[in-house]
DNA sequence: GATGAATGAGGGTTCATTCAT
DNA sequence: AATGAATGAACCCTCATTCAT
């Protein structure tokens, strides 16, 4: 995988991709993140990659094709590279206890500062750039549909162990995401200041009293 | 008050604000929010206001504080102009019917156009301007704490009344809202599409649903 | 007159044309005629015009409209100042030796380094460059239509007065010019490589033979 | 020959022109003519001739003694190329007729798309290429040596003739040339847009008429 | 002989900003 | 308060050219 977010040690060129390229793309990242694609500069990308501008051009053609190339592959990453304990909620003793871990565990994941910079990215981005969404919808945004799934897997299971009472596990899966995640976003700015671990044990605690009062097993 | 979000009609300048200062104001606000801060141009404003390049140096000093003006005043105008239908939850008989057309109307306030273009912005900048945030948290970046506050009144007398048990109204009233706003969101690309009549109406019911689980008086 | 043409020394706008935007004409027209249009450099212009690069956008728009704003002046000046001595050919006791001092004068102005230089330009660029022909047909590639009409009038005097037999006037002073310019264009490219004395006397002669030749009345 | 301005059909390499190098060089001119030396790109050329850059640079060494080389191919095979009806001329019954058609095929000859192009560009281009010029004087601009060489010779056999009466038949070729071309050039900016069959008529029509009344036999 | 990758310099153009009026 | 003219820096992009293979 190609490590874009990760510090620029590993030189090695994973998927045949030359080194130079990797190394444009990963500056390019950091720039496009931080500065927004706007005020992003092809030139600060080639000085910082160590490369001459033209041979950005020669690999990317110009700078949207760049930033779209960028996106894709640091989306994809991010995709790969979302996980959860896969012990939690399998035949938990507390339940409550479990969500909350989970809780904590997903807004971890999904308020990760470089996320969350790159979800700030697409939104800004995403009017100007239409090419940006590959038609997934709003998963697109950085959303975490892969950990959705895991945890839909989770609520049916409960269900017919008869520890829950999901009537719609999906839609179920999707509440408990929302009613962390949301607030979180609010409270941070979309990430653009961090979560306090106080914050976070919060919103798990409240995202999981309320899920379980409304779908535990009577 | 100052109508920035409004047509060009009302050459009026309402709060003894210079109707320059205004115009420049509006349509640099327009821009601001369809080309974002780091491409929009001073001299694109200038010439849409009507006014000389330089009277908007005069005005407001130079392109970030400008932002930053236009930016306040239109966070101003949004907080005032959000509302919800007043009878609604005051004595329902139907709680669930009136609980969705709440979640409905929140849910059109919250994605208007205008609204989630100028949210996108501040979740764009959120990061390179930290002024933009006034210390009020989240709820600047285009939440609705009035909405919030408005729906933690009716919670509290709905419990009150023994139609609800919600041990934390305001907590239950953020919760209601991320329920639906969240999942918006991610369907529109942060509003960037517009949301469909159906859309509206099965996220709130979602919503509603699931916060009758969880807080109906039993 | 805006004297384009000329050494750099006249600072004095003349029209009312602001001095730094005859001082941009002027560079520019000796770089575009030294280089071309393709090869001429915006920024080696403002230099040597003593201005900034962004200045020239400022007056001009861009490169296309700078080069046709030159072209069109120089040429209206070319055109203003061709003339020929105006008491030749007014009642010539020796008819010939009038006719070779036009001829020559004729080709001192139409070979003139920098018109001709201009004319070079102008037939490289007329491709390109549509708009650089005011529909005037082949006059406005610096040929000499006043010249022509100047000749024509005193080709129709002379055949009133019975020297010559011109049946079309206006053909045979153009014929007169052709059969000099024509040779004087070929043996200098185009006035790239100057044109001598003797050159210049045998073109004259050649062309008032022929002509007399052929128009000298019976 | 080279055939280098006929459509891309015979891709056979003539003289052991390798065909690469043969259609570079195609290639090379078209642009050439059509965007002038200046804004002429080695990449679009290479490209166009389907292969890579390098290998341009491997057969011509650089920019400029690419375009010498092409432009004196041209000219060789515009040289070669051009010719005139050989019955014309020999011994007319309508010397006048004879002369327009000779005149016509001159000019049509002279005027030819291709071959204006190429003057054009020779013209623009001779400022800054001193080496175009191979000491053949203004006849490299693209006249037609071969065709006054031709006409002389029929003049010289019709003063012999008796039918005309040249003291110089070499001069009065040239100047039957220079009374049709001048003009020709003048109403079509140098080739840029085409004669029409009325306007070639009338200029061939109106040299003959002066070519007779100078040098007809009396 | 042919290539793909890479380069430094420069292209035209627009930026946010200031000065004189 | 408002303007037109001017600026230096930076923008994205393309140029002719060379190196390693």
């Amino acid at each position: 995988m190609a490590n874009l977010l990760a510090p620029h040690g590993s030189d090695v060129a994973p998927r045949g991709i030359p080194a130079k390229r990797l190394a444009i793309m990963r500056e390019a990242l950091e720039i496009f993140l931080s500065d927004g694609y706007g005020a992003a500069g092809i030139d600060a990308i080639a000085t910082k990659a160590g490369v001459s501008k033209q041979t950005v051009y020669n690999h990317f053609g110009d700078k949207q094709r760049l930033f779209l190339a960028v996106v894709e592959a640091a989306r994809a990453e991010v995709d790969a590279g979302q996980s959860i304990d896969d012990d939690l909620l399998r035949s938990p003793a507390d339940l409550r206890n479990d969500l909350v871990r989970v809780g904590k565990q997903l807004l971890r994941v999904i308020m990760d500062p470089h996320i969350s910079a790159l979800r700030r990215l697409l939104i800004a981005e995403a009017g100007r750039h239409p090419e940006i969404n590959g038609g997934c919808g709003g998963a697109s945004t950085g959303a975490a549909p892969r950990l959705v799934d895991w945890l839909t897997l989770r609520l049916v299971r409960l269900t017919v162990q008869g520890k829950l009472d999901t009537p719609d596990p999906e839609r179920a899966a999707a509440q408990f995401v929302a009613l962390m995640v949301y607030p979180g976003q609010q409270l941070t700015n979309f990430g653009a200041t961090p979560l306090t671990d106080q914050q976070t044990e919060e919103l798990a605690s409240a995202a999981a009293d309320m899920f379980l009062r409304a779908y535990r097993a009577s």
